[in-house]
RNA sequence: GCCCCCGUGGCGGAAUUGGUAGACGCGCUCGACUCAAAAUCGAGUUCCGCAAGGAGUGCCGGUUCGACUCCGGCCGGGGGCACCA
């Protein structure tokens, strides 16, 4: 036998036994308990990457431990496969983007396979494949009848490079979030989806997701941003271009007497119909709309003000008129697009006011002393009560907010709301990589939903890229078809889904596929929610906020009856390495620079490299360690015990060298046990002594110590903790005599590290002479009077100090405890001969002595 | 600016409800095996000190018999949102 465990064999044979025995095949119709591990399913972008890899491994132990556990464990796999990179591939590379994605594909999955993870692959699809998408056409004509879907003219973000519109959650700083171009403005016709009917209960939802980080819950919470406040409506002093007066929103409703103006957004109709008559406000307005909105402009923007000339009316005193401003800070697509102006208790309104020479009048004041205190460069936005407001004067901040609601209400200038942060969904896309939107245009009826029956409205496969753009718009035939309803000469709708639909429901249809629906209702909701999801937190908002939208919208037109997709969530750390760069500033990669006498070096000449940052793998900065050479190096097993080393899982892990290597040096450890076992034979500790009783008490409680502990770390996904519970009993078993607890938990060992390391534990496993998979085996059960020790080392404290440690049986009483530690050399010297003057016990743990 | 998280040896990190800080891994040192090396095995490794002992979980203070853990105030790092009325 092998003295060495030789991964490149052993990999590939179990890899193969699992195939061909169908080991990690989910069967629908198992009475089992049912158990749904999810990993984000990845963008073929070529090639697997550590972040890959480290996801993969994660999602895989649980799946694995699950399964022994006695679960029916769903664990599927598929692609992400729309998207741009296969256009910008098409127009580099002249491929078709499906060619580009399939190959990927193909590359990606011998990949992912040569790790051994647990996957059903009978459920593998792809979003680009018509069976995929044609079933998405269908779920969105559903949302589109029971009008969850709309259409309107909406200025959009509008990516010059890309030529797309992109989503608000897509622009970053101002910039399309992969192009990096600053985004425009631009007026198109747009496909919505009514995610903002859902706002109140994606909130709401929230409390459920107790298995989520509260990190990401926060930041949907803020990202949902729910204000309640009062909506109010202000008269002009004379009506003007038709207009009487407009809305404003305010969440201060009770500092209504402190109002010092109102003002417009720059976008607001009032302003656009005064500007036809006012070319000093038609050059204000544009001024205002050529501001650059990168983080840094905006920060330093002035508040800006046009004043129009007109006034309005107050609506709790008639007599008091306010000045109508047009103003850059107001935005047109949250609340009204107007504001009352309350300069001493908002900062941009003191701004606002001090630079337009307005006057401030505080009306809170935190204590009764304060109430005349004049209103400095900040604005007080604390809590206090009301003074210089007429009749709220006294009032708590609170209570007043109350009774100017109320009055509004009654008298009905206003009324209390809730203004939403979340937008809807904007989900057209001018690109031709994604799922085609199944809608008609017709001039006479309008926008006709594709006929089910002619389902799926198949992506043209012969396209160009020669030119930026949309090539479906360019198509010479595609988009010309006859109305359903009509009958007349029509036109396809030639935009395509925002890849984020593709995502927001891929994990129902990993649950159920037939081939003449999205999915089966009955089957879904028995897999479904999934139990534990795995990915990167940078999807923290926009695929976990629309998968639980979509989930939502289902559950409200009837087709599924899930609340919520993901149970657990888990979002893990990326992957990192150590920077590298040349004398003139190029980034080099990890096997261009080598160390000589403790020195970086560029390995070619020589010349010496500098460290930089660790940093997340990138391209561009040419830190990526490629996953594939390492595993033909160390094998599968180094590679996802080493992802699981160290680092906890949610926070970021450094790929090093040296790290795999150690890895690689326990996956021989294990080989190294368990062949020595075989070796030995079960019955090897037969006759070395006399007593064949053969126990090893230390060993076995070590041993069920270890099953609980990795047991309990895989639950909480704290697999750095599981790893070191397995050194630990490694260390243990080498040191142990040979003895019947030994072979047992040598076996057990290999059953402990089979999630982690699977290929080794078949091979042990085999080699131990054990029938079946160890895949199979269960999940080994820690026997709880095992689980504490009979005797404990007690600390014994003086004043807090540790001075001592002493042995005492389990359970010893109190004053046993006491006597114990006054005996002890080093407390009598401590306490100067002196007796304590307080003893604190807490059993089996210390005792403390107060002088 | 607002919100959130995190600061522990040379490094990654452990430490149920406040109860022996530094488990486990990496690295390093010494030793065994070897002609030698690799691999493997053994011992050691928070800091100061020969030792006894003392100090120590970003800093300052507090609560407590006892604080990495709880409270207050700073400093540093990271993340999210960002003119949201």
């Amino acid at each position: 036998m092998a003295a060495r465990f030789n991964p490149l064999e052993a990999d590939a044979h179990w890899q193969k036994v699992w195939e061909e025995r169908g080991t990690f095949h989910a069967s629908d119709s198992s009475a089992r308990p049912r158990s749904y591990v999810l990993e984000m399913f990845p963008y073929p972008s070529g090639r697997i990457h550590m972040g890959h890899v480290r996801n993969y491994t994660m999602g895989d132990v649980l799946a694995r431990y699950r399964r022994m556990k006695g679960f029916e464990v769903l664990h599927p796999m598929g692609w992400d496969a729309f998207g741009m990179p296969a256009e910008n591939a098409a127009m580099e590379k002249k491929v078709h983007p499906g060619d580009w994605t399939w190959s990927n594909i193909d590359t990606m999955r011998a990949q992912l396979k040569r790790l051994g993870f647990a996957l059903d692959w009978s459920r593998e699809f792809a979003t680009c494949d018509p069976a995929y998408y044609g079933h998405e056409q269908a779920l969105f004509l559903d949302l589109f009848e029971a009008e969850l879907v709309y259409r309107k003219q909406s200025e959009v973000n509008w990516d010059p490079v890309d030529m797309t519109v992109l989503a608000n959650e897509q622009v970053i700083d101002g910039r399309g979030w992969r192009s990096g171009a600053l985004v425009e403005r631009r007026k198109l016709s747009q496909w919505f989806l009514k995610i903002t009917d859902f706002a109140e209960e994606l909130l709401d939802g929230l409390d459920t997701l107790d298995q989520w980080p509260d990190k990401v819950r926060l930041m949907q919470e803020n990202w949902i941003g729910k204000s309640q406040g009062l909506r109010f409506r202000f008269d002009l002093e004379s009506p003007i271009d038709g207009f009487a007066g407009f809305e404003v929103f305010t969440t201060r409703p009770d500092t209504i007497f402190g109002a010092r103006f109102a003002a417009l957004s720059p976008d607001h109709p009032i302003a656009a119909a005064l500007a036809e008559h006012d070319p000093a406000l038609a050059a204000f307005i544009a001024e205002c709309k050529q501001g650059g909105t990168t983080a840094a402009e905006l920060e330093t923007a002035e508040k800006k003000g046009f004043d129009t000339g007109l006034r309005v009316r107050h609506p709790l005193d008639a007599a008091i008129t306010l000045p109508l401003y047009v103003a850059n800070f107001v935005l047109m697509d949250y609340g009204t697009g107007a504001i009352m102006g309350v300069p001493a208790h908002d900062q941009r309104d003191l701004d606002f006011a001090r630079k337009y020479g307005l006057t401030v009048t505080r009306v809170v004041a935190p204590t009764p002393e304060e109430a005349a205190e004049p209103i400095g460069d900040e604005a007080y936005s604390g809590p206090g009560r009301l003074v210089n407001s007429e009749f709220l004067d006294g009032l708590s901040a609170e209570d007043a907010i109350r009774e100017v609601i109320a009055r509004a209400e009654g008298e009905g200038w206003g009324e209390g709301t809730i203004v939403w942060r979340l937008r809807d969904w904007g989900v057209s896309r001018q690109r031709y990589w994604g799922t085609p939107i199944p809608i008609i245009h017709c001039e006479a009826c309008g926008a006709v939903p594709v006929p089910r029956d002619q389902l799926p409205v198949v992506l043209p496969e012969d396209i160009s890229f020669d030119i930026p753009g949309n090539p479906l718009d360019r198509h010479p035939s595609w988009a010309n078809v006859d109305c359903p309803k009509c009958g007349s000469p029509a036109r396809r709708e030639t935009d395509t889904l925002d890849t984020f639909v593709d995502s927001s429901w891929y994990f129902i249809r990993f649950a159920s596929q037939p081939a003449d629906a999205p999915f089966d209702r009955a089957q879904a909701e028995r897999w479904l929610p999934v139990n534990q999801y795995i990915g990167g937190v940078e999807h923290a908002i926009l695929h976990l906020l629309y998968a639980r939208f979509w989930t939502r919208a289902l559950r409200r037109i009837g087709r599924l009856d899930i609340e919520e997709p993901f149970k657990g969530l888990f979002t893990q750390g990326m992957v990192t390495h150590e920077t590298y760069r040349a004398p003139d500033g190029r980034w080099l990669s990890p096997d261009e620079v080598e160390r000589r006498d403790g020195k970086l070096v560029v390995a070619a000449t020589g010349e010496p490299a500098e460290t930089g940052r660790t940093e997340k793998m990138s391209k561009s900065k040419r830190n990526t360690v490629d996953p594939e050479p390492i595993v033909d190096q160390y094998g599968a097993d180094a590679v996802r015990w080493f992802m699981l080393s160290d680092s906890p899982p949610e926070r970021d892990l450094e790929w090093s060298e040296a790290g795999i290597q150690g890895s690689w040096r326990f996956v021989q450890r294990v080989w190294r046990l368990a062949i020595e076992e075989a070796e030995r034979g079960p019955s090897s500790w037969l006759g070395t002594s006399g007593d064949n009783s053969g126990d090893d008490k230390p060993l076995t409680r070590k041993l069920h110590q270890t099953i609980s502990a990795v047991g309990t770390n895989i639950e909480s996904l704290a697999f750095n903790k599981a790893v070191a519970n397995l050194y630990e009993l490694a260390t243990a078993v080498e040191k142990a005599p040979p003895s019947p607890a030994r072979s047992e938990a040598v076996e057990t060992m290999v059953r402990l590290v089979a999630p982690m390391a699977p290929h080794i534990a078949e091979q042990a496993w085999s080699a131990l002479g054990k029938e079946g998979l160890v895949s199979d085996a269960q999940w080994p059960e820690a026997d709880a009077a095992l689980l504490v020790d009979d005797e404990v080392t007690i600390a014994i404290q003086v004043n807090g100090k540790l001075r001592d440690t002493l042995n005492a049986p389990k359970g010893a009483s109190r004053e046993d405890l006491e006597a114990l530690a006054l005996a002890s050399d080093n407390v009598a010297r401590s306490l100067g001969g002196k007796a304590p003057k307080k003893v604190i016990v807490v059993p089996d743990r210390l005792v403390n002595l107060v002088a």
